[in-house]
DNA sequence: TATATACTATGACGCAGCGTCAGAGTCAAC
DNA sequence: GTTGACTCTGACGCTGCGTCATAGTATATA
């Protein structure tokens, strides 16, 4: 039997801690003294570990509390769900860091979103029509572009920049890295999203674009530093070309 | 001039949020009505751009109003740090999630953290002493051993299973990756905190020993699931072969 | 036995960053 | 004048504890 502090000192949670899970049921000491001291046993301890244990990789204490109290609750299911869950926060740190180190790179007094301004934007969907606007799906991808409020508009165009600025975050890695590779399918999927069916061979087209030197070369490097139009395009080759 | 309604639709935050910015002095509006509505000019939503830039980047409310707030902060130091602090975080997403990734290898019913009972921990430095012994850092690492106390070494045992799990859950990597390279590092870092001064040389006569199929592979495996030993004695010689 | 000390218990409040609900006022249109 | 959409404010809740205040308890020492 051992009190509050010893078990404290044994596990590194603290005191507070030991009755704040009692409080809430989590976990109950084996028994109290006539004073209410609160005194744990061995089978305590082993309960205790497994708390610690799962609040480690992230449940909440009700997670928990529902996991260790439910005896046919599926417990590798439930691991399988929060190793998803960690892979979701994990790749979203990934993502934002790329973009805080574009955000360096690219001067961190002048944090300009604007750099992409409508006309440019503009010019670019002339552009991108020109090459493949005698298929449907483009012809349909236009029809919903033109109800959107200018304010949408603005809004998606700060995030097409945000994704260049993540590109730029990412030019210490290999072109061939799967990061990389995800940011390329982020980038297709924007483009799919919003302005029409970016097929493998579109993206390799776009690719061209960048790293041609004109307005969206220059664009590009504005919104991820120097460089990150010829490495975005790098990127697209990288994971697409084989398949044109 | 804009109302709440229409800058919570345009920037997805909102109207509650946008009160409660007025009231920590974080945002407030150009003005307000008679009737004391809030009214947003456009200097007011750039400011929130801003305040949404940080806030993606994990800064609190108070460390935005302070990057903001001081014309003369430092904001690409502020960034920097912001990185780093992203960066540890994710380290430790990957560690959690390799761990959670062992554990589910090694079945998930039996979360069995005895194991490695005591008796192999102290056959475990025997052998280490037969061959290191003779060292003068050996001996004096030894001494510290001494006074710990059974529940120290308890915890400290755990945590040296902890990271053979860690192993377990990155088999699906390759041995040469910086992930598995960073777990390498972390496996020297605890025997050198914990036993005695872990050189390259003597981590890749461990590794030796994880392989060698004795009580060592055993517990490995145990930790971390079937052929985490023979793993993690791969990942030693990948990233320390070179210096032996 | 008195006292010093270490330990324990409980309740209340605070923390970040809002969401939610209640009660009341406001604005524009029909 | 009434409806419906907005807006205001304050209060409380959420997570997982830390901190502080106040009070009781256990134990060794003088």
């Amino acid at each position: 039997m051992k009190t509050v502090k010893e078990v404290s000192v044994l596990t590194g949670v603290s005191v507070r801690t030991l009755q704040y899970y009692d409080k809430i049921g989590l976990l109950s000491p084996a028994q109290y003294t006539q004073s209410g001291y609160r005194l744990y046993d061995t089978a305590a301890l082993e309960r205790l570990q497994q708390i610690l244990l799962f609040r480690e990789l992230g449940f909440s204490l009700a997670g928990i509390a529902e996991i260790l109290d439910a005896p046919d609750f599926d417990r590798s299911l439930a691991l399988a769900q929060q190793i998803e869950l960690l892979t979701l926060q994990a790749e979203r740190l990934q993502g934002l860091i790329a973009f805080a180190r574009g955000l360096q790179q690219k001067g961190g007094d002048c944090m300009d979103f604007q750099a992409f301004d409508k006309t440019k934007l503009e010019d670019y969907a002339r552009r991108a029509k020109e090459q493949w606007g005698h298929t449907e799906e483009y012809r349909a991808a236009m029809a919903a572009e033109e109800n959107r409020t200018p304010q949408e508009q603005e809004r998606m165009i700060r995030d097409f920049m945000r994704i260049f600025t993540e590109f730029g975050g990412m030019k210490t890695l290999s072109c061939e890295s799967e990061q990389v590779g995800m940011q390329v399918d982020k980038l297709q999927q924007f483009i799919t999203d919003h302005y029409y069916p970016c097929t493998d061979e579109i993206l390799c087209g776009l690719a061209g674009m960048y790293e041609a030197g004109g307005e969206f070369t220059e664009n590009i490097d504005a919104a991820g530093g120097a460089g990150t139009a010829a490495f975005t395009a790098a990127a697209i080759r990288a994971h697409r070309g084989r398949s044109v």
